[in-house]
RNA sequence: GGUCUGGUAGCUCAGCUGGAUAGAGCAACAGCCUUCUAAGCUGUGGGUCGCGCGUUCGAAUCGCGCCCGGAUCACCA
């Protein structure tokens, strides 16, 4: 709620009290902005003061509309619609509030965090380092530093963090086929990207295992025994327990696969622009696990079963019991899961958790928070688990063993031509150098495709559809970052005339609709990035851009800037198209997404 | 089967803490560049908000039941 809103909303209260001597809360003024069809800027809805006035709504909505209007005025005029008060504010509140809003610049509807603010860690992306990173992935790693970016602007220190899954069976499976195939292949000889080779192996393993199965099966085994007869997979097993024993083979080829791998997500993720303040790994958190887990067997709250088996008896919560650690004493994921949960703990002052992890964990999320809770662990009943929907194709789920997965590199690079390809069309960075013309198109390229996967509820599942992710028109990213670029040419225009832009704008400059319609757009700004915060929603900051953008290139249809003669009237619209310029900069940055200063 | 979750225009999505005649974009059709970037603006057509019942002055929104889809319920991660 902005100011403005305040000011109405109490004076509403004062107005009920002294008409009908009675008190009523906030919640039961709805006031809300003005539909574009009616006239006015706030909209009272007075059916739930009926029952306090004992009159019919025409008549509380008049009496209310003279008070405030004639007695208190908050407001200019009114006018009433089915039981709607329609409020109208004058021009020079509207002003007022462009002016308040420019002179806060880049802090406009941004909360800094104090030295007292919670500290917020957020747990994204979090890959396994046998394959390279793909759609999937990609939401993940948007969603999770959006939020990140959305929590820090309502006033939050905010800790990015990534647990890679560096061991277990399946990074063995991707080593074991290299060693066996790859003829010492390196990423530097085949000028292969590290994780995209590794991955080839994983592919190949499961290719080579699958061969063994169906040459079993024809020979008359049955399915079942065969894969678990598979003597590729119990040399992946064996390589495993060496790796555990700490064979100084199998780990310094571990090493050197998963230091190819890396060096390839680093690419990605510098291309993606998404970072971390700090990075945890599996190998060296699952051993803590194991042992917050025996303790939790000494302190009586897990159960040891005679076959050596670790339980957590969660039937009192309505679940079921979990395995925490196998008969053979090793960790499984939940295990891991809570050595990191504490190792964090150690490490910061973390006042909340948010783990960015798709909704098919939801059952994982909820054991985990249980089982913390049960160990002693105060933060456990509160952690976050950020659920997001997955990513499908308009033919259905990615599927890896069908090849439809989508890969992320590829993906960027596709965009990035498809951006070349249509600015060069356009001819509208003629004139620039390659290299900026080039990170051009990869600003635009990486707009559209955050901004076609965040402008979606986190929450529900999304069709990425190829085709309309490349499209630039509509709501899209480049739409509003093209209004921007656009704003950015009318700035360096004004500058070439010797326009100067104004702090503030003098009160009594009477605005046209359009201007005015922008003004409380960008009034709105400050509630979108708390509700975004509130909501874990970057959706409804992308929403809000767009409809900024929409707002702002119907005024700049309409009216002229430059060609302005009225010098009061060009410098406010200046102004204007100065802050909304900010606010859609401000706003793309939550989204972590990049403007282009032309295109 | 239990639990969770979703179903809004041909397609992709907003709207969901109850409020006015349910909105955008894409696709289709029709207009607007000698004028600040046409990656833009304007207009037309397109809807039993899955179905039913209930609560309410008022339901796409809340509750219950049903239909359809998805996720999950591993000594996998």
């Amino acid at each position: 709620m902005n100011n403005i809103e305040q000011i109405l909303s109490h004076a509403v209260i004062e107005a009920v009290n002294e008409l009908y001597g009675a008190k009523v809360d906030l919640s039961q003024v709805q006031l809300q902005i003005t539909r574009k069809e009616f006239e006015g800027d706030y909209t009272l809805v007075v059916f739930p003061l009926v029952k306090v006035s004992k009159k019919s709504p025409e008549i509380t909505a008049t009496e209310i509309g003279d008070y405030l209007c004639n007695i208190q005025r908050v407001a200019e005029k009114y006018n009433i619609v089915k039981g709607f008060l329609n409020l109208s504010l004058n021009s020079t509140t509207w002003v007022g509030k462009l002016n308040e809003i420019a002179a806060e610049q880049e802090e406009y509807g941004f909360v800094t965090a104090t030295p007292e603010s919670p500290l917020v860690m957020v747990e994204y992306s979090s890959p396994n380092t046998n394959k390279p990173l793909h759609l999937g992935h990609i939401r993940n790693n948007l969603l999770g530093y959006a939020l990140g970016e959305i929590i820090k602007a309502n006033g939050n220190h905010v800790v990015k963090t990534n647990i890679v899954n560096d061991r277990g069976i399946h990074i063995c499976k991707s080593m074991l086929a290299w060693q066996k195939w790859g003829n010492g292949e390196t990423p530097e000889a085949t000028g292969k990207k590290g994780d995209h080779l590794v991955g080839e192996y994983y592919v190949k393993f499961d290719k080579a295992y699958k061969a063994e199965i169906a040459e079993k099966v024809a020979a008359g085994i049955e399915k079942e025994r065969a894969e678990a007869n598979s003597e590729l997979m119990a040399e992946a097993r064996e390589m495993l327990l060496k790796w555990e024993a700490g064979d100084e083979t199998v780990v310094s080829l571990w090493k050197m696969m998963n230091s190819w791998v890396y060096a390839g997500f680093d690419v990605t993720y510098k291309t993606m622009g998404v970072d971390f303040d700090k990075i945890y790994y599996e190998s060296e958190t699952y051993a803590i696990g194991r042992d917050v887990v025996l303790e939790g067997v000494e302190k009586g709250v897990l159960n040891r079963r005679e076959d050596g088996s670790v339980w957590a008896d969660l039937t009192a919560d309505g679940l079921d019991e979990k395995l925490l650690l196998r008969r053979d004493g090793t960790s499984v994921y939940m295990t891991q899961d809570i050595g990191t949960a504490k190792m964090r703990f150690n490490d910061y002052a973390i006042d909340k958790m948010i783990y960015v992890v798709g909704n098919e964990q939801n059952y994982h999320f909820q054991v985990l928070s249980l089982v913390l809770d049960k160990l002693g662990f105060s933060w456990g009943k509160d952690l976050v688990h950020f659920s997001y929907g997955m990513v499908e194709l308009p033919e259905g789920k990615m599927k890896s063993r069908e090849g439809t997965v989508v890969d992320a590199d590829d993906l960027i690079a596709d965009m990035v031509k498809t951006a070349r390809e249509v600015s060069e069309e356009l001819g509208k960075l003629d004139g620039y150098s390659k290299e900026e013309a080039e990170r051009i198109y990869r600003i635009v390229a990486l707009g559209a495709l955050k901004y076609f996967i965040l402008k979606v509820d986190p929450k529900k599942t999304m069709t990425f559809n190829p085709r309309e992710s490349i499209d630039f028109n509509g709501n899209t990213g480049p739409f509003i970052q093209y209004t921007y670029a656009r704003i950015n040419s009318v700035m360096r225009k004004a500058a070439e005339n010797g326009y100067e832009i104004p702090a503030a704008i003098a009160s009594n400059l009477q605005m046209n609709g359009k201007e005015l319609a922008l003004i409380k757009n960008l009034s709105r700004f400050p509630a979108i990035v708390a509700e975004a915060g509130k909501a874990y929603s970057p959706a409804v900051v992308a929403n809000y851009t767009y409809e900024l953008v929409k707002e702002y290139n119907q005024f700049y249809h309409e009216y002229s800037i430059l060609n302005e003669t009225d010098a009061v009237k060009r410098a406010a619209r200046l102004l204007l198209s100065k802050t909304t310029a900010i606010v859609l900069r401000k706003g793309f940055s939550l989204l972590g997404i990049e403007m282009p200063e032309r295109m």
